[in-house]
DNA sequence: CTGAAAGCGCTTACAG
DNA sequence: CTGAAAGCGCTTACAG
């Protein structure tokens, strides 16, 4: 079967006998058309099966009612994570009602991203941008504010004077209040894991951390602090280290379930009972957290409202020109057995 | 900050002092330009910054450079499934090496996937499409096959005849040796929770379900077939309805590990003991799988193989013109406690 | 090896 | 309310 060639306003004009301006007139919904004529161009569209091609328009009118999504290079660690996962659903549900077309990038290499924001940008892919987690001294938000591109974050940055749209937890908030918890049923050496030191939310968590710790006198012990990526293998390492440390850390906050799970099985496979011997909290309250056999507790971020409520941002951004909107997103505590008193 | 005006081939020409002829074909890399004009209009290029602008050059091409994601309308439990994110991952790993950028459907409800493949084809925006799960009777599969257009499935199709590419699992294959490792255990009423029965998946496995029954010469009794979506009150629902049936199935294969989580739920909430009152098998061998407390025998697909085939498929059938292309990836059976002899 | 010109399929200011 | 014409930023056959 040959490539249906593709039909063109022009087909459209010729059969419904009027300009192709008055086609592209109707297309974009002019309201001084008048109905007759609407209506019969409408029906010759219709029958031709006649779609706008995309390109053509976006050169035109210098819009592509498409916008980016910026994953980060991470993204090994980064697509396994039930977080990402629910961004993109938020981020998807609010597109579809905005009728935005999603453009994912694709880098696979460390320090890719600006290279392909730029790709996105300068040839006109798309609209705006959502970036999907903040570094400390992004060089991509950097480029963004220089060149005053749309873009909403999924994150936050360390000052918050700039002219970023940005939707967040108050990751710092969280870590206190889940540091606090943990404070309550008694405990006194309390370890960290955060995900990589130059993620903004590693900033931010260990912020509150290190407040719950200081309001109850507990000296913060850099010892007890631990940075790694977002999955099993961190946990499992860090929770071997952290077994070896005298005396043993009765607490232990980390970033991710997932990160916990291998935590929790490093402390399995070496005796140390869960919460008896070390409590464990942690974030993103996946499905794994209360299916695994000592139930995590866990802060739950609500990413799909973060995903959902940064595009939402990101439309207003190339639409009505907003900037620098701060939008805090609730969490909530889900406590369960592995912080038990 | 006012935005930079778009930086054309014309300001790269002027710069150069060449025609915008020449700046077009040291774009895309003709070869009959002397390496001389060419290192001048590159370094004029990089001075100024220039990026082609990709949608004229899409118009005037006829390409785009970017393939179409087709989410499921049931992308609520699709997405939340690893299966899901892991072909994704698979996908964003071949798009990375072919250069090609990932437009994502954004149909949020049922049956709009035709109408989003039509604006992704008709209105140009992309050159292929992978479809990421095939219906009976798949009204996207005939459209893309009227019109020629290059995509590949992630999946199978009834007729075996078709130009149709695909990659996919033996589905029946796995269903069948599941199956039979069920019954080797000692299981004679074994049940099935499959997905919906319009995906060709379930189809295949409920084939080789009941070949494993047959040659067993165990009769295949339709009331221990049930069918519902992906998630985790499916098998909460299915199962309480299970333990009505007299005599107990003693065996229970299910379509994903989500789906067993909840059977294994309303089974303990019941006092009935897996696996000694009843075996559970699943697929998609999640996470999950191995960390609940009650260890899950499943199927692992292999979803990443899934997704970089289907691409790299994609990209033969865009680039080459292949069509009807069968790939079958390897899946592997984990057999854990919940099978437990 | 290089340039002038026509064309890809739309939109929109201008004129009527 | 509608049309003719110029323009969006590229590519490519044609001519040299």
């Amino acid at each position: 079967m040959k490539k249906a060639k593709q039909i063109t306003a022009n087909d459209v004009a010729r059969l419904a006998g009027v300009s192709i301006s008055t086609v592209s007139r109707v297309i974009s919904n002019n309201p001084k058309i008048s109905k007759s004529t609407r209506m019969k161009v409408l029906k010759c569209m219709e029958e031709l099966g006649y779609y706008p091609n995309a390109n053509a328009r976006s050169l035109a009118i210098k819009k592509t009612g498409t916008v980016g999504i910026i994953i980060p290079a991470t993204s090994e660690d980064y697509f396994s994570n039930p977080f990402f996962t629910e961004s993109i659903r938020g981020i998807i549900k609010s597109a579809s009602n905005s009728d935005y077309d999603l453009l994912l990038s694709t880098n696979t290499e460390k320090g890719e991203e600006l290279k392909i924001l730029q790709k996105f940008i300068k040839g006109s892919k798309v609209d705006g941008v959502i970036l999907m987690t903040s570094k400390i001294e992004d060089e991509c938000i950097q480029y963004l504010l220089s060149v005053d591109f749309p873009f909403s974050l999924i994150g936050s940055t360390q000052d918050e004077n700039q002219k970023i749209n940005q939707v967040d937890n108050d990751n710092c908030l969280a870590a206190y209040e889940l540091t606090k918890h943990i404070i309550r049923i008694g405990r006194k050496r309390i370890a960290m894991i955060v995900g990589d030191f130059n993620l903004v939310v590693s900033k931010k968590r260990m912020e509150g951390y290190k407040k719950a710790l200081s309001e109850s006198d507990i000296y913060f012990d850099k010892n007890l602090l631990f940075s790694g990526s977002f999955d099993e293998k961190t946990g499992y390492k860090y929770a071997k280290q952290i077994s070896n440390i005298k005396p043993l850390p009765d607490g232990l906050i980390v970033a991710d379930d997932l990160v916990a799970f291998g935590a929790v099985k490093a402390f399995q496979d070496l005796g140390i009972n869960i919460p008896e011997d070390i409590a464990i909290a942690s974030f993103n309250n996946s499905i794994l957290a209360k299916h695994v056999d000592v139930p995590l507790t866990s802060v739950d971020i609500n990413a799909m409202e973060l995903g959902r409520e940064a595009m939402n941002l990101l439309v207003d951004a190339i639409e009505n020109k907003v900037r620098g909107r701060k939008i805090v997103i609730p969490y909530s505590i889900y406590k369960r057995e592995s912080t038990q008193g």
